[in-house]
DNA sequence: ACAAATGATAGACATGGCGTTGAATAAAAG
DNA sequence: CTTTTATTCAACGCCATGTCTATCATTTGT
């Protein structure tokens, strides 16, 4: 019985519902957005709405959470390839990913978007930097880390969103290449 | 006649629809908040909010508009006093300013607050950045200015949420002496 | 190709916030 | 003390919500 999910009305349903919303979100940011408009916008009656998702915060949940694993399948290929994956590399790849997902990405990391996706996609990253603190200064003062993480990471998602609103012109060598500079010269002040 | 807005009913009703609205913003943020709430919080007619307010945000930013102003009088009397003000003056000025308004300032820079405000405040020492960059390398590259602005920018934003998230604990002094090293490290790796 | 299963639809429902209004009441200003 | 003006109370139409039913359309597996 495959019944359930895989029926093609609720693949289409599902999809255009999902497209509905992010067309919306291009002009108006989540909390202001009705689950009629986006019923409206999708061509599907309202009750079907609800018979897949509570309201529209759950629906964009669902649609971060396929970008999300889109990322991560394609970072942990590479690492399943038995390559030893460095931040740097590790950052170049999500940007990749991010421009091949450019309209999506355009939507969720911008204005209207959600800036607690960003930062939990750059959380990965967090151990690397802990590690290279504790490396270089031997011991860790938990405080002092805890202030120049919040720096360094709330500074790489501006930056980041800086490009995406930009239009993502320069390349995400560029990107990393900056973004590098600018974390170990704010890192290196202490460690 | 000094009639209008400095009937002490007026100002009564607008003093506790603020109260009203900064104390539901411990628990909610502003979207989630209904005029009906805010009224019966202060105790107030719901005709009467909108006698003077248009929404809950407009509420909200003219409470902040007050903070503002505040954070700006106290700054331009040091600067009247003939002080040249530097950066990290500033900063530090900000800093007493934002402990003084303790409780205010923990809601809206907290979780439920606004970074648009936030960000609004550090604006104003972009210029400063920008003539200390193009006095060191001579020439401004714009487009790498703007993503080390908005690394910088950002960062200096989350650091200060990381302290007001943390209780301020330390003190203002502390947190410009870090800001300072974070930011020319991240500076310097281009300057 | 057909019959059973299941998803989508249209329509209705009570609920509750919105934004506005008008008349009555209370308090401030001169 | 009289005039002015802010607040209250009650009611209004409007719209989105979340739920439910009967009906229709499509898919599925045999």
């Amino acid at each position: 019985m495959p019944g359930k999910q895989n029926d093609r009305r609720v693949q289409y349903t599902k999809m255009v519902l999902k497209q509905g919303l992010v067309g919306l979100m291009k002009e108006a940011k989540i909390d202001t957005i009705t689950v009629t408009d986006i019923c409206k916008a999708a061509g599907v009656n309202r009750g079907t709405f609800y018979a897949h998702y509570n309201d529209p915060a759950d629906l964009l949940h669902q649609i971060e959470e396929e970008l999300f694993d889109t990322i991560r399948a394609t970072l942990t290929k590479k690492n399943a390839e038995g390559v030893p994956v460095s931040a740097n590399e590790w950052m170049l790849g999500t940007f990749q990913c991010i421009m091949d997902n450019r309209e999506l990405c355009q939507i969720l990391l911008g204005k209207n978007g959600d800036v607690e996706f960003l930062r939990r996609v750059l959380r990965i990253t967090k151990d690397l930097l802990y590690d290279s603190y504790k490396q270089k200064a031997g011991e860790v003062d938990e405080t002092q880390f805890a202030y120049v993480y919040a720096f360094i990471a709330n500074g790489s998602i501006g930056l980041i969103q800086n490009w995406i609103q930009d239009g993502m012109k320069e390349s995400p060598e560029f990107l990393v290449s900056i973004l590098d500079k600018v974390r170990k010269g704010a890192g290196e002040a202490f460690f």
